[in-house]
DNA sequence: CCTTACCTTGAAACCGGTTTCAAGATATCG
DNA sequence: CGATATCTTGAAACCGGTTTCAAGGTAAGG
């Protein structure tokens, strides 16, 4: 282990412990000759600081919570990847904790963190309330990713997911589609909801009204998605195109598409949304709604970093974008 | 702020600093009456032990360094999912860091780590030498996942990724395959070099002699699947399978294969590697060789715990099996 | 050349716990 | 009942840094 202290230093450079520590942090002006000395000892003797006694002297750990929703869903780890991207070139290291879809041990892998004394947390999703976040982190700076609070203070990074939803119905609307079936996601996830209106608000801009019939619910995995369709297709319904929660969600339907023999796009056109690396290179490749997820994650590290400064952050909503490859033909032209 | 200290629980209790400690320990024994006033002022007070101090004053962080040779490779995520379950029942919480697949970047991250007094180590995969690792965290538990040491004393959870390559390559030798292409992965990387010594093994069993025209490198990307079909393709290679270095290589793979108006498995047959969550979810479902990543995450964690706690643990290899789904056409009963 | 202001520097307090040590209290035992 | 062993307990040292404070030294100004 790594004995060296700052005594030991101090001893050797003939100083004291004060000027050591001073000349390590370069803000005070220090003799030249003791600098030097204090330098040379430092690197003889191999000393390297002891981040957890300076945490307490100073009352900073240099270290950031990350408290993710779910650790292995594609779109909240490509958050968490950016926040450590994001982090990657600061003094602070991220250190993290997972809620997994569930409330309770989402509260309790915060209070853990808190008890950590981080000197900032990244929310990335979540359901706890803000009421609950309030009393467990007082004071702290907290940056919250994909995910947005009506009343709060808190600095949001967020995308607009009613856009998102809007933007791939009206995709295949544009495309001549009239029968989308929709499988929702999570009933009780904003996002979900949030797509869903998006959808709603496509459909209604033309005059339609959603049938309910063509909406069936899941659970961002590929294996609802493949019991959704399923249902759609035992139900007996006719639909052009699916409307995918997430892609993770479209892969599962695709894959039940493929057993029914209706073909993707030439049967049945399929939109996901998130894009996930894998999403560029299924068959065929999908056409998606891409969420930013890498560069959400890197603005709230930029963010954390500027509330652990003094500088002001406010709420950023990310631009998402319609990525369009092969999933989704177009009825339009094809009636022509 | 929580700024209720052990000093305040003692004034309110009515007793010494050193008695509330041992109380909250509960190692010594407490006269029960000394004892409920602590419990009682700790509840009224709300009291959460900054670990910090608790770290600098027991010698011990409670955390567990985690260091992945890369965030976003779904296998090595899967690996470090693991480790944050395993470790989730303890006291001790994981702090990660990523080498991003460059071994510079990897030592620096170690030592940060290790500048961060952690407790112990959990190295997933990694390129940096036994050598570097002894010299950064000289006699810090360490358990080392996914990567094996020919010479060390290092614990390893590992797999045998020549019994994979083989089984794999066997696999499609079995389903009457002769032509075999294979996507080895980096060339740098133990585990591609070992799949593929498992894939020559295979081959010579059977008195056959590798191709070297049927070998071509990737880096484990989906693009680079891309890439090495297109150069089969190219060079006019004739190979009625492919064994891909991983899944997201066989994905990539798959797409190029349609590009090129090959049916997955009718004109050439498939076989991934990982067992990723999206393989089963592609047309066709990919036959791969499943690595128990999760679980192997698991293991690293109950490893590093049993060891911190002063009890021994040696190397462990886990197995991995053949997950047969349908990007494999069985060639022996076609020609029946 | 003397006074005042500014620098540089070491001693000591401090961060919030754990742990050692010795004293006082209690229990055990002959 | 006295002596010794065992428990319980508080004071103080300690972990390894940071930060305050005041002293001594130097530079600038009159």
């Amino acid at each position: 282990m790594n004995k060296v202290t700052i005594d030991d230093i101090a001893k050797v450079a003939g100083v004291s412990k004060s000027t050591v520590s001073r000349v390590l942090h370069g803000k005070v002006a220090v003799h030249p000759d003791k600098k030097n000395a204090v330098l040379t000892a430092t690197r003889r003797l191999g000393f390297k600081p002891n981040i957890v006694a300076q945490s307490l002297a100073s009352g900073r750990s240099m270290t950031i919570g990350v408290l993710t929703q779910n650790m292995g869903s594609p779109f909240y780890d490509a958050i968490a990847q950016g926040v450590i991207a994001g982090l990657a070139s600061s003094n602070y290291s991220p250190i993290f904790a997972d809620g997994q879809w569930q409330i309770p041990k989402e509260l309790s892998a915060l209070q853990s963190l808190v008890g950590r004394r981080v000197d900032g947390l990244v929310l990335i999703g979540g359901g706890i309330s803000s009421q609950q976040i309030d009393d467990t982190c007082d004071g702290l700076p907290i940056v919250i990713v994909a995910r947005t609070f009506a009343e709060s203070h808190y600095r949001c990074i967020s995308m607009d997911n009613i856009a998102g939803g809007y933007a791939a119905t009206r995709h295949l609307l544009d495309r001549g589609h009239r029968k989308i079936a929709i499988v929702r996601g999570l009933p009780t996830h904003a996002d979900a909801i949030e797509r869903y209106q998006g959808y709603v608000r496509a459909l209604e801009e033309l005059g339609m009204v959603p049938d309910p019939r063509l909406v069936v619910e899941s659970d961002f995995s590929p294996e609802s998605g493949i019991t959704a369709v399923n249902e759609l297709v035992k139900r007996g319904e006719r639909f052009s195109a699916i409307f995918a929660a997430n892609d993770l969600t479209a892969f599962g339907a695709r894959l039940a598409l493929d057993q029914h023999r209706l073909r993707v796009p030439d049967d049945v056109s399929l939109i996901g949304f998130d894009d996930q690396l894998e999403s560029a290179y299924i068959t065929p490749p999908l056409t998606t709604y891409r969420q930013p997820a890498r560069e959400m994650g890197q603005y709230a590290a930029d963010a954390i970093l500027k509330l652990l400064q003094g500088e002001e952050f406010s709420s950023l909503q990310v631009h998402g974008e319609l990525v369009i490859r092969h999933s989704v033909r177009d009825l339009s032209t094809a009636s022509v």
